[in-house]
RNA sequence: GCGCUCAUCGUCUAGCCUGGUCCAGGACACCGCCCUUUCACGGCGGCGACAGGGGUUCGAAUCCCCUUGGGCGUACCA
């Protein structure tokens, strides 16, 4: 047990992307690496684009993950008095201020900054305004430091240091009297115990602002780790032009919770040559000395290489259970009679997603095998009828395993004199449907004795 | 524009802190060969990078400076 304490901390406004999640799992690693807590926190001061629905999607997401935290959810619209508390406390201490500026005077003001080519910072007008009560609305700002330097040693970037003349005097509860991000992060950080912020290193800029409030405020300054942010293949800020970001999405389209972990953690991280990661790997190996500065680009092919290998290297019970749900996503609930773990036994080296092992194994559970026209165009043949009739004859009393079944095309071999291929090819088409499928011992194996003669003898029968 | 920051194969990265063992290693992708009852798996091999320029040094991917390029920020969003 260690007194770290991290957070993930979401903003509820969407579904949880690939760059949350990573952030999540960075956190959830080091919690459980050092026996730390892990708090989830959900960012909903902006009332007017956060839902319930985003909150479960993340919620959902972080437990297909398998990432779960010691304490939270918790919801900043249900801390406002906290905030309001806090907010008042710097009014008194003459650290924050009212100010009466309309945000379309900040508008103008700022493009005439931005042409003269002057830094579009506030220009601190109503700073040191004598105290006025009229109704005007106001927002509060607070006081920041004019002079000095704000500097903190990042676990990851190290030391960075920002002129506090950069720094102007942000808003920190609007108009509405609602507080804003960068003022109640910082009170949940502290009043939540963090002892070290990980986050995306789009934060950085936020940091010192956020020091000097915690200073303001009298709290201790947590330690601070800037996770390196994900990019597109065109180097630009991963978003929904790149393809899916959605966590979730991953899972409709057939892809394992540990080949999503593995292929995150290695985003920006690494082991020496190591490329192969459990959960368990992770929480004994992961530390932030090994993550990288600079920013990475998201790669699918990778991501779906280390589904690949998931897949090949997966339990056949576990697969076959999820196998199920896929196959009943794609219409097929029903698999009577079929043991989907050897389903999946078959079919793990021919499969880089769940989807695609799912529509490969549709001809093991589906009635009416669906035949691919030029296959059966090809194999199915008038010649094929006394090839398919022996085999079933040596099908209905051989002893039905590996052995058994080879031993029955064996002997059909020898009665026909045909080689392999043109007994094997004409009899995958028949009981699969089509030319690509699993080794033919093993498609009849999982068929079973009754479903490859009925299969045999209907494609007899379809042949006429 | 300004501020912060980053910079090794197309991509993820090892190496950099503690210069020489690096004519730079691994992985994905790609290409070729082999294996093979289809489709795959697998095995073997190949292609491919220290952004550029100055220094420091006997010696630099490794240290320093500049340039260039990228990312982030610059909201009454988070």
């Amino acid at each position: 047990m260690s007194d770290l304490r991290v957070r993930f901390a979401p903003s509820p406004t969407g579904y949880l992307h690939i760059g949350g999640a990573r952030t999540a799992l960075f956190n959830y690693l080091l919690a459980r690496k050092l026996g730390g807590t892990f708090i989830l926190r959900i960012e909903d001061t902006d009332v007017e684009r956060s839902t319930q629905e985003s909150v479960d999607a993340i919620l959902q997401a972080m437990d297909w993950l398998g990432l779960s935290y010691d304490e939270g959810p918790f919801y900043q619209t249900e801390r406002f008095d906290l905030y309001k508390e806090k907010v008042q406390q710097l009014l008194d201490e003459g650290k924050a201020y009212k100010c009466y500026c309309s945000a379309d005077e900040l508008d103008t003001k700022r493009e005439a900054a931005m042409a003269r080519g002057d830094k579009p910072q506030y220009d601190g007008t109503c700073r040191d305004l004598d105290p006025r009560d009229d109704d005007a609305p106001y927002v509060i700002r607070f006081k920041s430091k004019k002079e000095g330097v704000t500097s903190f040693n990042d676990r990851i970037k190290g030391t960075i240091s920002f002129n506090n003349q950069e720094l102007d005097d942000m808003i920190i509860q609007r108009t509405d009297g609602t507080p804003t991000y960068n003022f109640v992060v910082v009170i949940d950080d502290a009043e939540m115990g963090l002892t070290l912020v990980v986050r995306g290193d789009d934060h950085v800029n936020n940091t010192p602002r956020q020091i000097q409030i915690y200073e303001a405020l009298g709290y201790p300054v947590p330690e601070f780790a800037h996770v390196p942010m994900i990019l597109g293949a065109d180097k630009k800020r991963l978003s929904k032009r790149h393809g899916a970001t959605s966590v979730m999405a991953y899972r409709d389209m057939g892809y394992l919770p540990e080949a999503m972990v593995n292929y995150l953690v290695r985003l920006g991280w690494s082991f020496g040559d190591e490329e192969i990661f459990s959960m368990d790997d992770l929480i004994e190996k992961f530390t932030l000395e090994n993550v990288g500065r600079s920013a990475g680009v998201f790669n699918p092919e990778k991501l779906l290489w280390l589904n690949e290998h998931y897949i090949k290297t997966g339990d056949p019970q576990r697969l076959g259970e999820l196998l199920g749900e896929y196959l009943t996503t794609l219409g097929h609930p029903s698999t009577d009679g079929i043991d989907l773990a050897e389903v999946v036994k078959t079919l793990q080296d021919r499969s880089k997603t769940m989807v695609e092992m799912a529509e490969k194994a549709v001809f093991y559970v589906t009635e009416a095998v669906e035949f691919d026209q030029s296959a059966a165009d090809k194999f199915l043949t008038a010649e094929q009828v006394p090839v398919f009739e022996a085999l079933v004859a040596q099908l209905e009393q051989c002893s039905f395993d590996a052995e058994g079944v080879e031993a029955a095309f064996k002997t059909v071999l020898e009665q026909t004199g045909l080689k392999f291929g043109k007994v094997g090819q004409p009899t995958r088409v028949a009981l699969s449907g089509g030319t690509s499928a699993p080794g033919i011992y093993e498609v009849i194996l999982v068929l079973g004795r009754e479903r490859s003669i009925q299969r045999l003898k209907d494609a007899i029968a379809r042949i006429g």
